[in-house]
DNA sequence: TTAATTTGTGCGATATATGAACAAATATCA
DNA sequence: TGATATTTGTTCATATATCGCACAAATTAA
């Protein structure tokens, strides 16, 4: 790509607008301008652009982003058809577990939530599709890392930052990798508390029909409820029967 | 706001992202020119910028986002306080009703999903956060347009197109103010099948403190279950509590 | 093959970013 | 409290980057 293929402007627009999900919802110019590292002039014309367009809306001090906003990220969900064939599936899916049930997508370091049936409040974090969690301590994750050849897993663990949400947490990279490689040969993945304290999950793979994996589905449950023994033998077959099902009508 | 503060390259930018909703996720960059009505060459600066920035990936021939695209619209769901205060009442809510909850709040002429614990899936669509539907004709759009002043809900009516989905759909303005001013004297309103053959939805709105309208909260089942006349008796009661709640928490 | 469409690129005209300067608001301290 | 320092928003001149046109190259369709 030219120099000149690269439109500065849309890209700081773009950073301006990252530098909201940071922190809280309000921001001012100086305050966008510490975030995003760009001059305050520049900030300033990126948040007046936004708010000319209806992005956002500015009460003379602060600018906050308004719903018009969700469009950006919608024109993923909606236009691809991923989220959309997998939803269904997964409200079943929940609904017979009885616990939450979400699907996700690896993005760089992280997995990246695109649909979720959620049957009762068990994190303390609001999950929801666009959500991320670190991928090395999710369960979807580990089945996704587990899907990359061992170099780019390798690769990723390098840029991820390995750090423990909570005591049961796996740091080691060796280790983790380890993991990756027990996940493959028997297709799921048990996370027991490792990203938050109480919470248990497992995840499956979702293949196509040519055996690509394109995402991940798991279920999480209550740690008091179900424990991480049993969560294999309590929810791996319902978690087999969707991910099968999935496979007939993702090409 | 002077001509100079805005950045028309970032504005264009933002076109070329949501030209992805409309049609597929892949866009050739002759297609994104058409569907914008951008030159080409800045359509193509545009795409090639998202897919530096990751964005978007470039096969040579077509155009596609990438999840890291969710990170814009997750900014706001992020930093809004608004979806994480009303997502854990709502998946109680779902839970007690034993049907699909959400929440919304209105963009011009349309409710914008927020929030949604859904329990069974029953519409022809898929409904996530940042999906969109006319609101005139939604339960939620109803409840949202009576909490406006009338002036301003017959101007949203004034530029909404009012085109029937289904037989029962209510297109007439006159009849549709009337229909607003039920529902603000009644506190509720219920949809029976305008939006979707086979689906009745009762919503209420959801106050801050000050007694503001800020959201509105829904709960839609299938017509061959709940029939609209018992809509209210069976669910408004579950509605008021968590409206009630809802009001005691958002400031 | 020709014709039609799509894509890539150079260039002049135009729009935008930069950083400094200044005024206004806010914070700090005696 | 009042004086001073700091932060913040805004403007401006100018250097730089981007836009959209026009044309060429490549691809696709007939």
């Amino acid at each position: 790509m030219r120099e000149t293929d690269f439109v500065s402007g849309f890209a700081r627009g773009l950073k301006v607008i990252e530098a909201f999900g940071e922190t809280q919802q309000r921001l001012s110019i100086a305050e966008a301008s510490k975030l995003t590292g760009l001059d305050r002039a520049t900030v300033r014309r990126s948040l007046l652009t936004l708010a000319e367009l209806g992005y956002a809306v500015y009460d003379g001090k602060f600018f906050t982003l308004t719903p018009k906003i969700l469009r950006l990220g919608h024109a993923y969900l909606a236009a691809t058809p991923l989220p959309t064939i997998i939803q269904p599936h997964l409200d079943q899916l929940a609904e017979q577990a009885g616990h939450n049930a979400s699907a996700s997508v690896l993005d760089g370091t992280e997995v990246v939530y695109i649909a979720r049936a959620s049957q009762r409040r068990v994190m303390s974090i609001n999950l929801t599709p666009g959500s991320r969690l670190p991928a090395f301590c999710a369960s979807m994750g580990r089945v996704l890392l587990a899907a990359l050849p061992e170099s780019e897993a390798r690769a990723v663990l390098a840029r991820t930052d390995l750090k423990a949400n909570t005591p049961n947490t796996k740091t080691d990279p060796e280790e983790l990798l380890a993991e990756f490689r027990r996940v493959r040969s028997q297709g799921y993945a048990v996370i027991d508390q490792e990203l938050e304290i109480g919470l248990c999950s497992i995840a499956v793979p979702v293949e196509n029909n040519r055996g690509q994996t394109v995402a991940a589905i798991n279920i999480g449950a209550p740690a008091a409820y179900v424990a991480a023994a049993e969560m294999a033998e309590r929810f791996l077959p319902l978690l087999r029967e969707t991910q099968k099902a999935l496979r007939l009508v993702l090409r």
